[in-house]
DNA sequence: ACGTAAGACGTACGTTGTACGTACCGTGTC
DNA sequence: GACACGGTACGTACAACGTACGTCTTACGT
């Protein structure tokens, strides 16, 4: 009456392996944090004992690169080379921004783990490619991808809270104004209401093109 | 003779305070990395039992709130209002990038923790009054505020390697160079010295020309 | 001189990552 | 069909971790 298990569909449950481990974690850390992250609870989480996870993962800190690479693998990257460069960039710093909206407690791992599959080079391969469809040369496009990176990466730890410092306590803590001096802190004070009123979309939009129109305004030797 | 002891310059060493752990802590994190911080290593380093830590620090949470405030005052904020304010914009971000070149290790932690001093507000208000400087209203400020935040955090996230991910493998990995098909990654390929040629400063004050160029282009209420 | 509060310390408990040995189970090879 | 074998699941065990709790020493106000 259990032969039947072993048909061409075998139950997904009870196969361990790695993809599972590591979507079990993503799940963990999704609901309950990063710090709940631990062997025994991806285990418990999966109904099987600790020791059986060691079988697909080397180590915690094996499972925690998996957790990165499954991220920066959700990065929607489709392009379509016909477009407006700036198009394109806009498309690609938009991609970061959704991952790290879908799995925003899980960041702070994929920004401490190298990620050593290929996927980690498609966002860098995509930025140079639409640097030089720009008529950027060589050396510009690697700067130019990184400053893109640098936005698009400081702009969504500020947005998803992973950067706890900076502003961010500013809303959180709202009698914490009080105690703040005019004196010290005249624009600070003087631009709560803005400070508190959190728009991401737009905040992110407007570094966005500043830096693209900045891009534009650069000289290059092929103008489209 | 050990009545001098109580001088007026008490020997720092026997002294256990709050500062003396969280200095121990930096040292320690900057030496041996985030990962090799415990209470007990940090006892140990001041030759005192774990649990006095406590006397002074409530938990190792709060330890690392400490280590974030330590760095963040690290910050080297001197501005003079009468310079353009350009200047003054990358004096601030540089400041960052000063700070996270003196403390790279610790990084990670001044990221994912919150500072509830007022320390950490110093940076914006930096940044609100400059940018109330250039003649920007408020919400344009703000905006300004965050976008720079974002670049040099993200710049400097890039450069000190906290980010493991997107195009740091580069340089470690030269035999992975090898399994890149140029076909999926043509531009990654063709562009691999340059990548691998790490000139972090020139890449640092590219972006930041473009960020400031483009501030300097938006149209604003009043001109200087 | 004495009570009191604060700080340094030791012990102890629960949780963590993981090294190691054991038991099962499907798949060649005779 | 019997059998050895490689891979997988599992249980036990250990060192290191954060920290709650109780004790002791010490400095100080009265």
């Amino acid at each position: 009456m259990d032969g039947d298990v072993t048909s061409d569909t075998p139950a997904p449950r009870p196969v361990l392996t790695r993809a599972r481990i590591v979507q079990a974690a993503v799940g963990l850390i999704e609901r309950e944090g990063a710090d709940a992250l631990s062997m025994r609870r991806v285990a418990a989480e999966l109904g099987v004992a600790v020791m059986s996870l060691y079988n697909h993962v080397p180590n915690k800190g094996a499972l925690l690169e998996g957790v990165a690479e499954h991220v920066v693998a959700g990065l929607e990257l489709e392009d379509d080379p016909g477009e407006p460069w700036q198009d394109r960039a806009r498309a690609l710093v938009r991609a970061f921004r959704k991952v790290a909206h879908d799995y925003p407690r899980c960041m702070t791992i994929v920004l401490t783990h190298k990620i050593d599959t290929q996927l980690g080079l498609r966002p860098a391969e995509r930025a140079l490619a639409l640097a030089d469809a720009a008529g950027f040369d060589g050396p510009t496009s690697v700067r130019i991808m990184r400053a893109l990176m640098a936005y698009a990466l400081g702009a969504q730890l500020r947005e998803t809270g992973v950067v706890k410092t900076l502003d961010n306590l500013v809303e959180t803590q709202a009698e914490a104004w009080a105690k703040l001096d005019a004196a010290e802190f005249p624009h600070v004070v003087a631009l709560a209401p803005e400070l508190a009123s959190h728009d991401p979309e737009t905040d992110f939009e407007f570094g966005l093109d500043l830096l693209i129109g900045a891009l534009d305004a650069l000289p290059r030797a092929s103008r489209s």
